[in-house]
DNA sequence: AAGATAAGCGAATGTTCGTTCGTTTATAAT
DNA sequence: ATTATAAACGAACGAACATTCGCTTATCTT
């Protein structure tokens, strides 16, 4: 028997995203998709049950990764102003070395087909709580509630990003998010938090 | 001869972003849209060219609204703490107010149907420039590169907002947003602003 | 009251959609 | 080398798509 190709469900995945991308959700189909792929219409359910699993489980494995990237060389443990210093910068070099995959996600995530039921309590979430409990226990940063502090914590952060990106598309480029002004902004929300 | 009707034209725009609300944009047909509306197909494009000139037309005049509501009572010369909270509570009574405008535009601004080239200077602009450049005057406020103060003084809030209406949908409840909690938020951010 | 004009209609156009089906082909296991 | 199995294909399905067209109807102007 024959076996599966992973690198054939990839060229689906990067193609799909593409096409998303570019062209929205209704610019998906999957006679393009397949065009596109270099592959039969009819291969692409080899992979995927149909259209709605395939935009599913782009969206689930975008997010995995997103969250998994953001861990690298995090630790629960380490001072509050670095850890989350750390956090910015993991997602932003994420977020820049592949555009297309947050485009994507945000794409997703303010559509309808989103169906925000479990927000299982993944590993991450774990992790973020957890370095949030030990920066206010040591009296790092004062207690908030949870949706304030990632208000406050976060929501800056991503406004600035999409500044970046929206402006790196435009003709008249006007707005680069460097270091130097994430550090600007970084420094503004630690004087928010600090207790 | 006979004159357009402006009430049928609101009906078509309401319905049109209901459906994209519900089913996104491959969700909204002309054909599905005009059965809702209880017309005939042919009739919107009386009042639209085409799919693509709704669904501008509907962007565009949703964030004309928004712009135009988040200036209620708001003029350039007030104080930066009184014009700030002025800014967030406008913005908190319209979106909450008719929540599905506030998604269509989300769900439109994230999508690759924005074509981002023109940031005309709108009066809305000139308004709150000249509102931070006062406050910059008055030493109010530290000066900071527009992108910047914008990620600060409004990030947090529409995280908030997302947070507020996601959970509005969801089955349990875990987060409404108070007008104590926006304050709480807020005095976060004027902390982070005041020089 | 009459005439002119554009609103409004519903059927029809050709196209593209998601998905399936019968067949062929590649390959792992024997 | 043979066989069994599932990957891979391309044509085909009916359904739904955006838009148009010839016609009817409502209403403003005279």
């Amino acid at each position: 028997m024959r076996l599966k190709d992973d690198n054939k469900a990839q060229i689906i995945r990067r193609k799909a995203i593409e096409m998303i991308v570019k062209e929205g959700f209704d610019g998906l189909s999957m006679q393009k998709l397949a065009k596109s792929a270099k592959i039969s219409p009819s291969t692409i359910y080899i992979y995927f049950e149909n259209r709605e699993d395939l935009l599913n489980k782009l969206f689930m494995e975008t997010e995995a990764d997103f969250e998994k990237d953001a861990l690298r060389n995090f630790d629960p443990g380490i001072p509050f102003e670095e850890g989350l210093w750390l956090q910015w910068k993991n997602r932003y070099k994420n977020i820049t070395k592949d555009p297309l995959r947050f485009y994507f996600h945000e794409q997703f995530r303010n559509s309808p087909l989103i169906k925000h039921k479990d927000i299982k309590q993944t590993e991450f979430r774990k992790n973020i709580s957890q370095f949030v409990k030990n920066a206010v226990a040591r009296k790092e940063i004062a207690a908030l509630p949870q949706e304030i502090f990632w208000a406050i914590a976060y929501g800056p952060f991503y406004t600035l990003i999409k500044f970046h990106l929206d402006e790196s598309t435009m003709a008249g480029t006007k707005f680069s998010l460097t270091e130097q002004k994430m550090k600007q902004a970084f420094q503004l929300v630690m004087k928010s938090l600090k207790s």
